[in-house]
DNA sequence: CCGCCACCTTTACACCGTAAAATACACCCG
DNA sequence: CGGGTGTATTTTACGGTGTAAAGGTGGCGG
């Protein structure tokens, strides 16, 4: 059960990977490099494995391959494929964390916004792999360790339980369904028949020309901002000083 | 190509389906009576079986077994697995869309208000299937025809088709991103060791206080009628009165 | 009566997640 | 040096999946 311990083995990661042909010079090279495996390596190969060949198609079997073993041997480290996601969506979720660690315990509303920006950040460098986020339970150590972070800032500048829950709650809901919507219409299918779809039904077209990529980002800042500037302005958020 | 175009068999639904084994007595009564599918009864059945085993265990085959044939004969009504799963969609979509049918052309922020509330509403009568609906682009005919008439009505009341598009996308983000949230922490796997997490990041209990099953509502609702009320107050948006 | 055609079944294939057992290797103890 | 122990990995196997391809079957218009 070492492996599910929490310590690592000492000499993690043979450079490599893949080749598994080669043999070790080493007394009794009977067979091929052991693949060296660990949760690390593995869910860092999972997730490019995402990248790449995008949700539907990843299986432990192409993860196994491209790490230079059978499938199997990735149930030694991860119960389940479910498990090994789990770990992918934590891999994921820890650029978000990076942003509130360490950060002077002062505006929470900026540590909200920089999350945020984060988070959306993560549907666009993982576009394939960001669906996971949205469907599963933030309920890893990690992640907890990182709210912990970003509620422990509220409370610090004196924001009552109930609105730091009230505005994460908006805000996070926002960024998810907001970062879905522009996966689904910028990666989603070309469909060829949707240009005739847009000449039948002209005010779709219309509207839908100012949800075009490129003002994407304006449309973001301003749900964003919206919400930020209500909770500037709410009672039981910060002291009594609110630039104007 | 009859099942692809618009036309229905005449005589649908034969209505005790999976008995499968009876036999008509009319002459030459020498298979047992045919299933009598029809895009309608394939959709219906695949939400209904959706909801009770789960998107993860849904498969063609179960389909084909409730529905009293070959997992194959669906194949003739849609062309691939996904296809039905956008056609589920639609159906889901069918409920939102009849909130802005036949409304009357005043108060575009009333019908984007219950269109919000039905939508959030899916997520609770569906929520096994309501993730289809976050992950999957809104490209067919009939959320079109939707959309056209929920935007129309923007326009009778003389709203830049800019805002339309701005409000229409923050709120939908908010509530796809919310109804989302909601069934990950509702539905999700009862882990037994979040317990023990909460134990040890109190902030996290804290706040989560806040975000129990009985205050989503008003959490909802807050969130929504920030934004609404945004609109209300934007430019370009309603001639000039403005409740106050 | 025949042949077409809509509808459905049969068969087949490659692939999936993963339980169970076998196997290989590093190491410690005698 | 020899054997046991435990960690890491492979092998084998099973029941399931989506779906291509081909084969039936029955009603209907010629």
């Amino acid at each position: 059960m070492t492996a599910r311990s929490k310590t690592t083995t000492t000499r993690t990661r043979t450079a490599p990977r893949k080749v598994a042909a080669v043999r070790t010079k080493t007394r009794t090279a009977r067979r091929a490099a052991p693949p060296g495996l660990s949760h690390d390596v593995i869910r860092i190969a999972a997730l490019a494995l995402i990248d790449e060949d995008g949700l539907a198609d990843f299986s432990t079997r192409k993860l196994g391959r491209v790490l230079g073993c059978e499938a199997m041997a990735i149930y030694w480290y991860y119960p389940s494929k479910e498990a090994l996601l789990d770990a992918v969506v934590d891999q994921l979720m820890m650029r978000v964390a990076a942003v509130v660690s360490g950060r002077a315990p002062i505006d929470w509303i900026g540590a909200l916004r920089d999350v945020a920006h984060a988070y959306r950040g993560l549907a666009h460098d993982h576009p394939k792999a960001f669906p996971l986020l949205a469907t599963r339970r933030f309920a890893s150590e990690s992640t907890y360790a990182f709210l912990e972070e970003l509620f422990e800032l509220a409370r610090r500048q004196g924001i009552e339980d109930r609105i730091t829950a009230r505005f994460y709650r908006v805000v996070s809901s926002y960024c998810s369904g907001f970062a879905l919507n522009e996966l689904a219409t910028l990666h989603g299918p070309k469909d060829p028949g949707i240009a005739a779809l847009r000449r039948r039904y002209t005010r779709v077209a219309a509207v839908s020309a100012w949800l075009e990529p490129r003002h994407l980002d304006e449309t973001f800042e301003f749900g964003l901002e919206l919400q930020l500037a209500a909770l500037a302005g709410a009672p039981g958020a910060a002291p009594m000083e609110q630039r104007r």
